[in-house]
DNA sequence: CAGTGGTCTAGACCACACT
DNA sequence: GTGTGGTCTAGACCACTGC
């Protein structure tokens, strides 16, 4: 079998049938695409082990190394983690080392104060037609409900950031103000064990704005405070849009930090 | 030879003398140590092609697989570039494909207008003492000389961004404005040609902010207009800091993207 | 100890660019 | 055709984890 051989169209022994690949890519683009279905398929969930390399390799009829090289990509973006000795776990907003993994927004003096997640506090959390500009973002009809959660994340009790998130209403049937309240743990790990959606990567525009006077009366500044307001798209699996989010940041102490390479 | 070898103290034939890597790292990451000193010594420019991997692999004494990987990492920190066919290159800020990739300001309905670089307007260029604060991001003393450039740039005759640039005055002896002026390619590619430097990442901090009135004054906007403060440390090889920048933006109808992952 | 990921090697062949 | 990077394989050994 060689670089340019299909999984599914290999003389051998096909590793799978419903593969619709784009012809002749690479062996471990594909493999890379069938952990990713099973990933999508909830084969393997946040936090679970997922086969080791020699099984994978066995299972996809390819060696080790080509398997390896698919794992290194998904690992290096974050839909995987790979443990020495232990072996390769779905990944999860809930560990502690990268949670908060989207929020850029940083203390100017990294020394001082809490670093910690902030307060969070819930204001609303309505079920709505979708308005037409959160239906197109979220590849929706306006006929089609959204939730709108609104809440305001507060850091050393100063409100700091106001947000509405808008999520799929069929997708997040039963969300709740109570339940967003109660659960302690980070929004994004909620959605992973009780909505079974994983948020993979986001894309965020940025400008500076003066805001309305509800906004600013959430965030306890007078209405010609210049604002940043984060707008920010997120996806789950093969890019499919699940959530969008307004947000609007006092900094005054804080800034958005970016790395840019 | 293994994993736990380092090049320096190999029985065989050491690869290099002068090899301080920290002890019992991967030779791969060693070879990428080395590399990365041949570019930071200008032994290969920006734009150079560099020796194949099976020449290099000769000259480290390891296997092309190995110079494959560390090439693999330094072309991912967009520090070298791969052709397939024709070799791999010193990365530069000249390529058309990625001029400009540290300006993440974007038009709103990117179908419209000019995508293109935009008008440059050099408004000063100074040699003063650094001023504490930029003396500290630079790494400097505050006896040391620096440039400070200010410019504006334009979008479909727009004034959009003013940059103060502060630039370590040993490092660009000679900098005029009438240099940054006449030169019609990115700062950045200028910077690589003239003074041997290549800016290799950076780091931005963003605020919302009111500005000053003479800011204002270059980007004809009144001094109640929220405008975007973006705040840049690029570093050249091996982390050094050679650029620090004040940009503040107009964000009415542009804005700042940025891709979580 | 066995099992996992991590590194290194050597060799084969493919895809692409230039001549 | 020759030379380059790109893919794939098979096998060896190392480093880490947990039984």
């Amino acid at each position: 079998m060689n670089a340019s051989t299909n999984l599914e169209n290999a003389a051998g022994q096909p590793a799978n049938a419903g593969m619709v690949a784009p012809s002749f890519s690479p062996l471990y683009q594909q493999i890379k695409e069938l952990v990713l279905k099973s990933l999508q398929a909830g084969e393997w969930k946040p936090g679970d082990l997922i086969p080791s390399e020699f099984e994978l390799a066995a299972r996809f009829k390819v060696s080790q190394g080509t398997v390896r090289k698919a794992i290194d990509e998904l690992s290096k973006e974050h839909l995987l983690v790979r443990r020495q000795g232990k072996g390769t776990f779905v990944a999860t907003h809930a560990e502690q080392q990268v949670q908060f993994r989207f929020l850029k927004l940083k203390p100017d003096n990294s020394a001082a104060i809490s670093q910690g997640p902030a307060e969070r506090h819930i204001i609303d959390c309505s079920r709505l037609r979708a308005p037409a500009d959160v239906a197109r973002a979220l590849s929706l009809r306006t006929s089609d409900m959204v939730y709108r959660v609104r809440r305001v994340l507060s850091f050393d009790g100063v409100p700091t950031i106001f947000e509405d998130i808008w999520l799929p209403g069929n997708t997040f049937k039963g969300l709740t103000a109570e339940r967003l309240s109660k659960d302690t743990r980070p929004m994004y790990a909620m959605f992973e064990s009780d909505f079974g959606i994983r948020m993979v990567r986001a894309q965020e525009r940025l400008r500076a704005i003066l805001s309305s006077e509800e906004v600013c009366g959430f965030l306890k500044v007078s209405t010609n405070t210049p604002l940043l307001q984060v707008e920010r798209m997120s996806f789950t699996y093969h890019d499919s849009p699940m959530e969008w989010r307004i947000g609007t940041y006092r900094t005054d102490t804080r800034h958005y930090l970016n790395e840019l390479s």
